[in-house]
Order: C-alpha cells, then structure tokens, then sequence
DNA sequence: TGCCGCATGTAATTTGTTACATGATTAC
DNA sequence: GTAATCATGTAACAAATTACATGCGGCA
C-alpha cells in the first residue's frame, strides 16, 4: 500500500531512471523496504499520468533511452500528506521508518504523534507477551516442543524491547519544539 | 507464499473451523503472521481439494453449520517437505519463526541448517550496516536530516544484533544430536 | 561475434484486500 | 424483537510475483 510513496520517497532523496531506482531497491533501501523493477515501472507510469512526477529524456549520454523522474510539487505535498495519516497493520514500523525517511529529505512533517502511538501500542503488546510467557513458560522443565514455543515468544519479547529502546531515543528528534 | 502452510501448522497445533481459524489469526497468532477470514476459507477450500486436510460436519451442536478441519498424512508431509526448503525474501525470518512452530508440533524437522544461513546473511548484513556507519555517521555533529537517516540505520543495526543474539541462543534447541 | 550490463517494458498468474451477502443462535 | 456474535462464503478489485520480450552499447 506504501509502495507508489516508497518510490516517491527515493526519487526525492535523488532523482533517478527506473533502472537506478530498482538497482537502490536492491541495495541500501531494500534492506527495509522491498520493489522490483516491475512495480516501479508501473508506479512510474501511474505517478507521471497523476502528475506526481516528471521524466526528462536524458540526452546527455546521446542516444540512451534513459529516463529521469524527478518529483513534482504535487508529488512532494502528496507525500507529507501520506506521512500524516497514522500506519495500521503488521508492517507499520516499516512504514514508520520509511516516514523517517520523507522526514529526513522534506521534514519536519510532525511524525511525533504516531510515534507516541507505536510506543503505545508496543508497550500494550509487550505486557500481553509477558502475561503468556509467565502463564505458559513458568514451569522449571519444558518439552522439547514447549521450548521452540517459548523461543517464538522470546523472539516477539525481544523485538518489542529493542524497538521500545529505540523509539525512546529517537522521540526527541521528532519533537515539535526541538524540530525547529 | 506461506499462507497455506500457516493455515497447516495452526491445524497442525489444533484442529478448528475457518471460523476459530480466523479468530487465532487476530489473535496470538497474527502477531507474527496474518491471515483474513477470506484467506482462510480459500485455502482451506483448496487443500481440502488437495487432499492436505479432511473437512467434518460438527453435529454434536446439532444443526449449526460449523466444519472442523483437521490435517492428513499429506499435508503433513506437505509441511515438513516447506519447512526443508530454505526461505529466502525479505520476511524469511517470519517464515523461520513458522517453521519453528511447525517443529514444534511435528519435529524436528532439521532447521538447524537454514538458521545456519540466517545467521551468516544477518552478521553479513551487520557488517555491512556497521561500514555505512562508519562511513556516513562518523562526524562530531549531523543535521537534523543526517541523524534522522542514522536513527533509521540504528533501527537496522538493533534488529540484527537482536535477531543474532536470540538465533544463537536458538541455534542448540535445533541441534540434530540434541534433538533426539 | 557473442555475452554481459544497461534500460525499458508487457502479459499471465497468483495473492491479498475490500465489500457484499446470508442465515443461525444467544443474550438482553 | 433486536442486536451481537457465530459461521460460512462469493465477487470485484488491487497488488505482487513470475515469466517473457526487446534493443542498445561496450568489451574481450
């Protein structure tokens, strides 16, 4: 659902060709957040017919086909826009890290308050985690199955505390005052 | 790609109706993997048509439609046969922690091996994360653009090292000889 | 000249999502 | 009786994935 924003996002950090946007997601920008070339060909094409986006044929290396998107200020107000509407679903920290992103290159776009409602919600879901691993896992011996049961757990546990750590040290960053 | 075998290993853990299906799917379960009561009723459809799973007409409640679904031999084998293929693809660690419940319930199905490879790909991509650091995030003092793309970076940096430590402690529940 | 990397796309299929639809039982 | 929950599905649409397809330029 992100994905048009993800490339727009990309494009604003550094205008670039098609080809170079799926090289990007195939490096650096993939490691957290994912598109092939067929996805940005096609976003490409949506975001220039809604007029989000520009192409310029690159004529400078002569005779390429090569086409250079650069965002436009509908594009760019769109994505603010995106960025201050709150994330529902499983991915949305992934989402939330990719607002940090729109936030870096066109900030401050006041990511404060969905953040105070990650944490929230974080600190909600690690309290239920704790209450099953004390109800489930309490006992001195498990079986075999019981331990990958627990390890499964463990894994949601620590997750929820290492991005309550780091949400913590980056709500200064976000705040209102400070963003000036 | 995996949400049929989810649908198997939560059969697997307890035989249910589309219906129950759905509701552990919001619950417990769909904090590390999601599925909607539409998801459900189709794969269930299909794997019944597959031979994976037998459907049963409840009739203890007397006149209520309800259909307990419960896995075959087939589908069994069905879920050791996935659970040997390594996963690759952004959320194949989410498809590792299914593949732990699958062992769970019907184990060891011999994963020691692909959280081997997680493990190298998670310090490969450290590494990596730990370079861009160094190289981008060394100065005594960042821009409020510059530190928002390091708090993106740390938030790569914190999962791996959260993920390495909980993998490496997992790693002897699936040793073969332990495993006996 | 034959292969690799650049650069762009289309087509077919499978998944996932959203909306719609129905009927039975239970609790108030 | 009427609202909520149980229980099942269908239909339409949007998105992602996989495979196919084309053509240029450089280099060995």
């Amino acid at each position: 659902m992100s994905t048009p924003h993800a490339i727009l996002i990309a494009l604003l950090e550094k205008p670039s060709s098609g080809y170079d946007l799926a090289r990007r997601f195939d490096r650096a920008i993939g490691y957290f957040w994912h598109a092939t070339h067929q996805q940005i060909y096609r976003e490409l094409g949506r975001m220039v017919e809604a007029g989000w986006v520009s192409v310029v044929e690159d004529e400078t290396a002569a005779a390429t086909r090569k086409k250079v998107y650069c965002v436009l200020p509908v594009g760019r107000n769109e994505v603010a826009r995106w960025a201050r509407e709150t994330a529902v679903g499983p991915d949305s920290r992934n989402v939330f890290l990719l607002k940090l992103r729109a936030d870096a290159v066109i900030g401050p776009l006041g990511l404060a308050e969905e953040l105070v409602k990650l944490i929230d919600d974080g600190r909600a879901r690690l309290a239920t985690y704790r209450a099953i691993e004390q109800r489930d896992f309490g006992a001195a011996s498990l079986t075999r199955g019981q331990q990958l049961q627990y390890a499964i757990l463990k894994a949601g546990i620590r997750t929820q505390e290492m991005w309550l750590a780091w949400a913590e040290e980056v709500t200064p960053l976000l705040d209102e005052a400070a963003a000036r």
